[in-house]
Formats: structure tokens, C-alpha cells, sequence
DNA sequence: ACTAAACCCTCCAGCAACAGTAAGGTAGTG
DNA sequence: CACTACCTTACTGTTGCTGGAGGGTTTAGT
């Protein structure tokens, strides 16, 4: 599969995937022949994994730790798991956060329905939970 | 309220909340006697508010937008509620997003938890959802 | 009144994670 | 065999900060 493809399947640009095999994220068998390079099954995985985990805040550091979860079969058990929930613990935090966010803007969007263009009272409710 | 107390307040550096200050996203009073910024209730509410957005992705326009929406008396009502609703639209997206990121983290920390290392198949089912 | 710590400022350099563009090689099609 | 659609490297530009130099200000202690 070369490169268009990859990207096109995993949602990202050929440019980022380009960027990913440079640092060595996701390293593709390049072609001897002609230098293209050639994106396994595997690799598109890997590629659909750090998308997700990108959009989300996730740094390529930790996005690194993350694949090395599943590749380094020498890593202890107890290990593995103990990253995991840790990342686990901060997807957590990012869709509790996330939620409030949500509410906000919908209360907002409620509050500020009519055609007069009533005073949105977000910047007053926000100083006020500041003082909670 | 100095720069150091605001940043505290609002979960921000003060390099962050400086450079806010700079491209003119929260302008702060400054002192012209000693050249100090000077943060108001509405000012740190600003920040807090950004600061949820930036966390999720709101780039520094769209925050920028945001804020117009609560500041510009001179906006119809109507625009506003569109913004509002089309930014809703993307967090429920991330939400759903982030919900099936944790799935397949939860999914994973479950199926490899003994202490015997057994091959955690995430790759492969990633692979999976590929063909689907 | 003096000094040291703890603030604040501006300005400039650098970093992360890409995106854009130039200059050029390659592969399939009429 | 030219044309189009790919691919390559290499370098520069962008966004959203972060760090550090160099220097003024405020506060707390002696």
C-alpha cells in the first residue's frame, strides 16, 4: 500500500505520515528500487490509532509509549497495565472536562435563542463559579 | 489582580496568559506607571474559558470567536446561535470520539492483565475495524 | 535606609507538529 | 512518448506557545 492510500484510510495527510516514519512513529519498509514507501496493514493500524489519540492531546511522545505497549513483548506485564490505566485515568479527566465544556455552550446556545439579542449572561456565570 | 495571581486562578502560565495579551485575545489593563497587567473578574473568566477550549483542540481563532460571541452587542442573534450550535456540533463529535478511544484503552488494559504477558490483540482488532 | 528576594517587563530564540513549496524522479495510460 | 498522477528529499513557514537574557519594581526583613 504506498502512501496516498495509508493516508487516505487513516485519515491523516500524506504529509503527517510522511512526518511519522522521519521520527520513526510509524516506520515504513521503503521500496529499494524507487524510495516509495510501502504502509502494511499493521502500519495503517498504528496510523488509526495515533489519529485518535492525537485529536485528543495525547503528545507523539506518549502516543510512542502508547504503540510500545503493544510491541515490546519483553515489557513486564504489571507495566503495561499500569500505563494503561494511567492513560486511561487522563481520558477520563479529558471527557469530564469535555462534558462541562459541552454544557456550557448549551446553556449558552438556550439562553441566547430569541431574535432581540438578550444579554448572554456566560462571562457573569463564569465569574461567578470563580468565587465557588 | 497581577499576572501571577491570574494565571493561578485561571490554570494558565504566565507566558501564556502574557501571549494572550500580546495578539489581543485577553487584553489586559496595564499600569502606566510601573507597566504591570492588570486582570480583572471578566479577564480570568476569559482565560478560564479558553483554557477549556485550547484543551480541546479550539484553535486560537475559533476561541477568538467565541468570545466575540458574548462581547459584539452589535451581532445578530441569529449568527450567534449558529456559531454556538456549529461548535457544539464538533465537541459532541470529539465526545464521541474520545468515549471510543477510552473503549478500546479499557478494552485492552482488561483483556492484558495477567501476569503471563498474553499477546494483547489490539492491533489486530484495529486491523479488523479496517475491513469493516 | 539598605539589601535581597520575589515580583514584573520587553525582546529574542527555539520547539512541537506539522503544512507549503520547489525541484526532480517514477509509473501507468492514450 | 508525452501527459498526468503519483512519489521523493529538502527547505521554509505557521501556530501556539516556552525559555532565557537583561533589566526595572515591590516587598519583606534587618
Amino acid at each position: 500500500m504506498n502512501i496516498s492510500q495509508a493516508a487516505k484510510i487513516s485519515g491523516l495527510t500524506i504529509k503527517t505520515v510522511r512526518y511519522y516514519d522521519n521520527i520513526g512513529l510509524v516506520a515504513a519498509y521503503q521500496d529499494p528500487q524507487n524510495q516509495y514507501r510501502v504502509y502494511s496493514k499493521e502500519d495503517i493500524a498504528k496510523l488509526q490509532f495515533i489519529g485518535r489519540a492525537r485529536r485528543f492531546g495525547f503528545s507523539i511522545e506518549e502516543c510512542r509509549e502508547l504503540l510500545s505497549l503493544y510491541q515490546d513483548k519483553n515489557r513486564p506485564s504489571r507495566e503495561v497495565k499500569e500505563l494503561t490505566l494511567e492513560k486511561l485515568l487522563k481520558i477520563d479527566k479529558k471527557l469530564e472536562e469535555l462534558q462541562n465544556l459541552r454544557n456550557q455552550l448549551h446553556h449558552l446556545s438556550k439562553n441566547c435563542s430569541g431574535d432581540d439579542r438578550p444579554e448572554c449572561p456566560i462571562l457573569d456565570a463564569l465569574a461567578k463559579e470563580n468565587e465557588v
